[in-house]
DNA sequence: CACCATGTTCCTTG
DNA sequence: CCAAGGAACATGGT
């Protein structure tokens, strides 16, 4: 589920949900996605401490909690991977199946549960170290941006994927920003002319912050009990609401372009799937 | 059974 | 040393 907006939207929802709660206990079904913490770290970390703030990084939600025997706040790094979902159920429902953490917090568990286990739940902050800017702040900057696509003649939709160039852009908007600005993602990343780059910097903005709004205005079924419920990546909320077409390009190959009919193609870039419109985002700068 | 899937990291190759 | 490519991780859906 979960690139930057749905991380970001997910952290709106949680928030409020958890704030001023206290962990009573913690379960780690799955001591894997702890790492490299491990379950008695977690257990001495964050039995009594209170939560206090939730923050976003790229596609890392930082929990922030404030605990009596420590003087600094504790900070927990949760990721969820290609699976992961995080929500508060009510501790009298048995937990999931694929429950990887739970967190005892009275009358509901905060739970992480998450198919595949490739997400975090660990109070190791390293891996922020190694992310670039955010893309929806002032550190973003077009000249960071160019300097990073300059020496690189991998194709640029790769270059959108590397997480310490930009944060939080994931397979689904990288297509989607490349289709807005109208590059061809196979074009190696040196050859982008300044106007393409910020074309493309823009696109990034925008696709991100659309995704935020509408994931922000729908109602989410966000434990994903509902049958065939993909849930996330919007549209498949447990609701009535007419879905649109969630994406302009992505998972849409052979199916008509949006703006201009031809049949968008899907081709491999560093073996994930790519999508985009061969009129709409021709290979030549123009 | 084969292949694909929202992500990241590690290893190998050049 | 670095860039680039691919496998690995683990499970489920089609």
């Amino acid at each position: 589920m979960p690139e930057l907006p749905e991380v970001e939207v997910l952290v709106r929802h949680l928030e409020p949900l958890l704030l001023e709660r206290t962990v009573l206990s913690v379960d780690v079904q799955h001591r894997k996605v702890v790492r490299p913490s491990t379950t008695r770290q977690l257990r001495r970390t964050l039995v009594g401490a209170t939560f206090h703030k939730i923050t976003r990084r790229g596609k890392f939600l930082v929990f922030h909690l404030i605990s009596p025997q420590a003087a600094q706040p504790v900070q927990l790094l949760g990721h969820l991977g290609m699976t992961g979902r995080m929500y508060l159920l009510p501790s009298a429902n048995p937990l999931p199946r694929h429950t990887t953490v739970s967190l005892d917090l009275g009358s509901c568990r905060f739970v992480f549960e998450d198919t595949r286990r490739f997400g975090r739940f660990t109070l190791d902050l390293a891996p922020l170290k190694a992310l670039g800017p955010e893309p929806l702040s002032d550190d973003f900057t077009l000249r960071a941006f160019t300097a990073a696509l300059q020496h690189s003649r991998q194709p640029v939709k790769i270059k959108l994927l590397d997480q310490s160039i930009v944060a939080g852009i994931g397979n689904i908007y990288a297509s989607e920003a490349l289709f807005l600005a109208r590059i061809h993602p196979a074009l190696p990343a040196n050859v982008l002319v300044p106007r393409q780059v910020q074309a493309l910097r823009t696109a990034i903005r925008r696709v991100l912050n659309t995704a935020i709004r509408l994931g922000g205005s729908l109602p989410l079924d966000w434990a994903g009990t509902g049958p065939n419920d993909k849930l996330f990546y919007y549209g498949r909320a447990n609701t009535t609401t007419r879905r649109k077409e969630r994406f302009r390009v992505y998972d849409r190959a052979n199916r008509p372009c949006h703006r201009c009919r031809t049949a968008i193609r899907q081709l491999l870039l560093g073996s994930r799937s790519t999508y985009f419109c061969p009129h709409c985002q021709r290979q030549i700068a123009c």
